[in-house]
DNA sequence: AGGGAGATTATGTACGCCGA
DNA sequence: TCGGCGTACATAATCTCCCT
């Protein structure tokens, strides 16, 4: 297989116009020269020529000049072990990561060595743009290890709180559980659902919301009972910015029969997913921040019927 | 149209650093 | 000295999309 600066000096240094790279039956690059010190790469597929150079070659680095099509895994094969550079999405971003490890979000036009290095500068706006990418990925990684952390401890803090039936058995029932031994708001790093089930027995869900930043959207007494819809702020989030808590929006409602306070997640509001026309989106959301649209997402309808 | 390989994401372990 | 955190490295789960 040969290289880009192959192809580049064996065209500039002789009487040749055009080489073919055979990559795949349907896939091939053309190199053409298009001035003395200039060769374009372009992509070609049974479907023909594309308009547009993939990368254009120059004596000491090629340009790049559009994430290749469809994500195109032949190509992108052959742009990483010729170009020595990889091409990866992550969580979004169309990311490049060169030889030398350093990465940098991909944009038109970007520079590479033959060598597969950046050929830097790169615009300032590229740069911020690649440092604030890179810097999400890693804070969305770290939030994860603090995730697991504060989960593991939660999760030590309950075992040395509860005594357990049988020890052999896969899956272990607590007999009993000292759930006093346990802070409140370890409810929110348990990751067993039916652990978490003590501590909310145990201190009520109302106490715990209360301890939480809340407020009431909208009330509304249908059939004459009452119910709220609130919002709460959930701590523990992964979420960016660890200033900006995550919401959380809760249907608050008493059980005519018991009389016992119940709380029921519902989706938040999002303006622009109500505002859809795809019916999984909408199913994101409760199509306006009250009682009743909480109600009717609940039943699975768009509007509340009593 | 479906299978499956490769790509991406989720989940985790190990370990060292830092400040109280 | 230790809780808490960040990073590197590893593996499992899931998704995408190419190719037959």
């Amino acid at each position: 297989m040969k290289t880009f600066k192959n192809y580049y000096n064996s065209l500039i240094h002789h009487q040749k116009y055009v080489a073919k790279e055979f990559i795949f039956e349907t896939t091939s690059l053309l190199f053409v020269k298009i001035s003395p010190s200039k060769v374009n790469c372009y992509e070609m597929s049974n479907w023909g020529l594309k308009d547009q150079p993939m990368a254009s070659l120059y004596q000491s680095h090629f340009k790049l000049h559009y994430w290749p099509y469809k994500q195109n895994r032949l190509v992108r094969n052959y742009l990483s072990t010729v170009g020595k550079f990889s091409l990866n999405w992550s969580h979004g971003y169309r990311l490049v990561t060169f030889a030398n490890g350093s990465k940098s979000v991909f944009f038109k036009g970007m520079k590479i060595t033959y060598t597969g290095r950046p050929k830097r500068p790169y615009p300032k706006k590229q740069v911020q743009e690649s440092k604030t990418a890179l810097n999400e990925l890693r804070e969305r990684k770290n939030a994860f290890q603090r995730l697991y952390y504060h989960r593991a401890m939660a999760g030590k803090r309950f075992e040395a709180a509860a005594v357990f039936e049988d020890d052999n058995k896969r899956w272990r029932t607590p007999k009993y559980v000292d759930v006093s031994q346990l802070p409140m708001d370890d409810v929110f790093k348990l990751q067993n659902v039916s652990h978490r089930k003590y501590i909310i027995d145990h201190y009520g869900i109302d106490a715990i919301l209360a301890t939480l930043d809340h407020h009431v959207i909208d009330s509304a007494t249908i059939r004459g009972n009452p119910y709220d819809l609130i919002e709460v702020d959930i701590p523990f989030s992964n979420w960016r910015d660890p200033e900006v808590n995550q919401k959380g929006t809760y249907l608050r409602m008493v059980n005519p029969s018991t009389s016992e306070i119940h709380f029921e997640g519902v989706p938040n509001y999002d303006k622009w997913l109500a505002r859809s026309r795809e019916k999984d989106e909408r199913d994101e959301t409760i199509l306006s921040p009250t009682v009743r649209a909480a109600l009717a997402w609940r039943d699975n309808e768009t509007r509340y019927a009593i």
